[in-house]
DNA sequence: TTGTGGTGTATGGTATACCAGAATCCAGCA
DNA sequence: TGCTGGATTCTGGTATACCATACACCACAA
């Protein structure tokens, strides 16, 4: 009796075709590398929604909400650009990351679950030990995740969805090599005693690990990344 | 020669049908009690469109930039509704406020200058005195400046971004009584002895007090405010 | 009286046609 | 050869008509 009935159509159904236009372009832009030499920067809605076979309408719902995101900047009767972050730009961002992160690793040692914190222990070990695993790139998901965790457990959603955005930004910046390199083992270390700082429930030296290991990233990247 | 030109309409021009819906509608949004009892929570397109005399079009792109920020929902073919914050939803926006104001303190230290850190003064001596002022609602108001002021300090425009999206979410509870009232003076007591800190350069006392300040509002709405 | 099924209606979603301004290109003149 | 001006074209902005679905209401049967 079970198999009588036709399951039709769990292709890519649900979403209003806006929703998918938006994953659709959001994707696209993640995937390209925005800053590189001769990038296509700029964006047609006649063009794009020939391309995607809807029709302009949803499209520019979804340009529109990018727009207010900060990925694409809507210029009337102009065009339609892809946003390239200056660097003081990527500045401003981690630095509310670290503020809102130090913040969420303060509420932490008050409302998250001893086995919770626990468990952040996994994501730290195992890069601890793989020398190799640190340089190929993993490990900056790896430590993206983590920092994700420590802002789940602060049981705050805004934060969670604002750092989101700013993540999204960051991970666009092809460069990632900035979060690796001779940073990974310096980053595992903090990474260790922000654990160990959550796991004694000692909100004031939490927060300031937390603060003051993105506030380094921060610094890293004001010296060494080249933008604009 | 000068006068020879007609300069027409500079009423609301300049700005797109969307851009003057959005204000508009935002505007309204601000100005009406969602919290009273029988608060029209409810929106129709069509009803707006006419009322606006501007096309559904330009209407739904506002309507579709407020959904995002979260001042309103819109349901498919169910309608728009007006978003009444939970009390959750406004602690947690508090403690955004908190952690991002706290940071702001902690780069003024750094990169503001003197004599923008002295005019900070003025916004608190101006009720310090005046018993009466205090109560009248306008400290509200001047309170939030002065939050303001500080976040302006710090040349951080993303900061200045979002906390500003934040104020307008809390100017939308009506009860700003709860800003006012006995935790007027209390506050201007905190007030001054922030300046001093950042008058000080001290970066650490001047976070530890911004963050102590706005979470005491926090738990203060905690306890004595009711929603949802 | 109560439950059920069908139909009507209201609402947001989508497609499309047209508008207005900005950029570009090229003819024509200095 | 270089510059100027106007026409054309390309772009996002706006208006409007139609579509699909959630919900309500009502007729009708148990």
């Amino acid at each position: 009796m079970a198999d009588t009935q036709l399951k039709i159509a769990p292709i890519g159904e649900g979403l209003s075709l806006k929703a998918r236009a938006y994953d659709a372009l959001k994707l696209a832009i993640l995937n390209m590398n925005i800053y590189a030499e001769g990038a296509q920067l700029r964006l047609d809605e006649r063009d794009l929604s020939q391309r995607f076979g809807v029709s302009r309408t949803p499209l520019r719902e979804a340009l529109a909400q990018l727009d207010q995101e900060g990925l694409v900047k809507i210029v009337a009767r102009r065009g339609i650009f892809i946003v390239r972050k200056t660097k003081a730009e990527i500045l401003d961002m981690i630095t509310v990351w670290a503020a809102l992160e130090s913040m969420a690793a303060r509420l932490a040692t008050q409302h998250a679950e001893t086995d919770a914190i626990a468990r952040l222990h996994t994501l730290v070990d195992q890069f601890s030990q793989d020398e190799a695993a640190r340089n190929t790139g993993e490990y900056s998901e790896a430590n993206i995740k983590f920092h994700q965790a420590i802002i789940g457990l602060s049981k705050c959603p805004l934060i969670a969805e604002i750092t989101n955005g700013l993540f999204f930004h960051m991970r666009a910046i092809r460069q990632r090599t900035i979060f690796e390199q001779d940073r990974a083992r310096r980053s595992i270390v903090d990474h260790k005693e922000i654990v160990s700082a959550l796991e004694a429930r000692d909100a004031d030296r939490a927060e300031r690990l937390v603060r003051e290991h993105t506030l380094r990233l921060r610094d890293h990247v004001d010296c060494f990344v080249e933008l604009d």
